[in-house]
DNA sequence: CCTTACGTTGACAGCGCTGTCATCAGATGT
DNA sequence: ACATCTGATGACAGCGCTGTCAACGTAAGG
């Protein structure tokens, strides 16, 4: 049992290799007739076309790269299926690369990546897509491709992202609708654009409902959960302790309700914990997490969309929004009159 | 700025390009003042070879693939980064694939990706290196692999595991050692290898302390969190009801300390909880887990060692057992008093 | 009726490498 | 001294496809 090539293919179908290539490829100008028989010798054959022969060939390589750089494992996870049930869909394939490196060096990789296995485009989700200089050098190099939350500071290529601010308010209006206003607030990785945006929502809710904003209810965090373990013994340790907290993400509320079982306080009746993203950790956590679902492979399948239609139209930048929700469980709930 | 052939560099350091190529393969008979000179124009145009021109032209394509079906997001991220990692050193590139189908649609699935993407061998982690038809249509290509965990029923292809009967009883012991004796079981999915090992280190503890086994403290789960939760409330509901549960996996056991706080029990003083794997999940519950380090990072890095070995010296099957070790977190004490 | 256009198909070059084989200088053996 | 071997290098074919262009038959237009 062999690999076969389009020579057997147009062999089988008493066609010529260009035919095949022609019917593969969805070109116009071949006859239904033809088309359906050599789709039947590509079936009886379990034909395969080669990728590399196809990138060496032609403009297209049918390979679609996702480059990472050391997120959250469940994060990641839900993006590399976003973009590969995609991918699939248009009989592409998906290179995942962790990168290494910082920097220059980052973005060697990257090149690197992109020189070696002639990726016809590239998906970057957060933090990497927020780096200008990977931008710069991917415009350079000419290459299409479609961030997933990029910063603010913006650039003429699709992109694709969540309402962070809005989102953020509005966890913080639940909360205050409970009737919290000692409410902390543990920030992101200062390098994330996500974590200001973050922020920005939950003084926004404060503001629009009175809260006084309390610096020493906000703590930094680092996206990880030893750091929302740390900021959430600083919370409860205050004198005069948030009823609520708020982390910008699940892992960082998996910590402050670490932080809480430690004190022997009662999630929700003495404290109120929420997070962001919805990932698998929201969901076996004890109390069950009150969080933002952020849907991160749908915004994976979008973006791998958006780069497929760059790809066949060689239409322009579009950007898509997708739609975020609260995901109220148990580990909110009305404060208690103390 | 554009991609760089081999021409370049080939004009660049003043040679033919078949020198160049054997500086880059690492072939026999270049003269050192030669080899530094091609390596300096490689470095100075920052050329990186085409992968798809070497796999189509050469016998290897510096390409290994990672085929895994649908486990746990933590286990994967860690098998993906061990495999990536070993790959870096050498200048291979890993493509993961997450399979599609069953049966035979899934080994066409995977042949599929072998004829378009050229890996020159596969590293097939559990479960998918338990098919055993999966493994005969990789003898029929001749395609080499290594196998993560594979089944009893052996094979002379390389592999990699860990000592799973042997971890099973060591945590059992140890729930023995700390006084219980009604210990419930949560087994993994019927259809990996590894859930019946498990289960035969947990009864073979028990026999070796003389403590009877009882079926009803034996539940069938499947490696997700919703199994160990129901598992955990049936075991918990019994009229004399476990003082330790020992789940298979981390994500079963998190349910099981949902059930057990559903109930209001603590956890470990009225119930010791512990779990297998030592994923990122067993650092995060309340309290946290005890559990068995399986080391998914270092048996992907060496079967992909094994695997890269195996393409240079066109050696053989070699197999490699990596320790594990006891865990000891806050989720087991001593059995209290009733 | 002939010209033009179009739809369909195939011949062939060449993508960027590696494998094979030839070439040549210098070392070695007798 | 000459034949022989060895190490270092290059010329060239060809991997399996796609892009280009030519060829052909047939329908439409004058």
């Amino acid at each position: 049992m062999t690999r076969k090539t389009i020579d057997d293919v147009a062999k089988a179908a008493g066609v010529a290799i260009k035919t095949v290539s022609r019917v593969l490829n969805d070109e116009p100008n071949v006859r239904e007739e033809t088309r359906a028989r050599v789709l039947a010798a590509v079936e009886a054959l379990h034909y395969f076309p080669s990728l590399s022969a196809r990138s060496l060939a032609g403009r297209r390589s049918y390979l679609i790269g996702l480059v990472y750089e050391n997120p959250s494992a469940n994060y990641i996870v839900d993006i590399q299926h976003g973009a590969m049930a995609r991918c699939r869909q248009e009989k592409f394939r998906l290179f995942v690369h962790q990168c290494s490196g910082r920097d220059a060096e980052l973005i060697r990789d990257v090149i690197g990546l992109v020189d070696q296995t002639h990726v016809d485009g590239l998906v970057v989700p957060a933090p990497l897509s927020q780096s200008i200089d990977l931008i710069r050098a991917l415009d350079r190099r000419k290459l299409p491709f479609v961030r997933i939350s990029p910063s603010a500071i913006d650039h003429r290529s699709p992109s694709v992202d969540m309402d962070d601010e809005g989102a953020a308010r509005e966890m913080t209006e639940h909360l205050i609708e409970l009737g919290h206003t000692r409410i902390g607030f543990i920030t992101g990785h200062p390098t994330h654009h996500a974590s200001a945006l973050r922020l920005d929502g939950y003084r926004a809710a404060l503001q629009a409902h009175r809260i006084l904003y309390e610096p020493a209810y906000v703590r930094q965090g680092h996206f990880v959960f030893e750091s929302g373990l740390g900021a959430g013994r600083e919370l409860l340790a205050l004198p005069k302790r948030p009823t609520a907290v708020f982390a910008s993400n699940d892992d960082m509320a998996a910590g402050v309700l670490m932080a809480a079982h430690e004190l022997g306080l009662q999630v929700p009746s003495q404290l109120s914990v929420a997070g962001y993203d919805d990932t698998y950790i929201a969901r076996i956590t004890w109390p069950r997490l009150t969080t933002v679902h952020q849907p991160s492979y749908d915004m994976a399948w979008s973006a791998t969309d958006l780069l497929l239609q760059a790809l066949k139209n060689g239409e322009g930048a579009r950007t898509s929004r997708l739609a975020h929700r609260l995901i109220v469980r148990e580990s909110t709930a009305p404060v208690r009159a103390d």
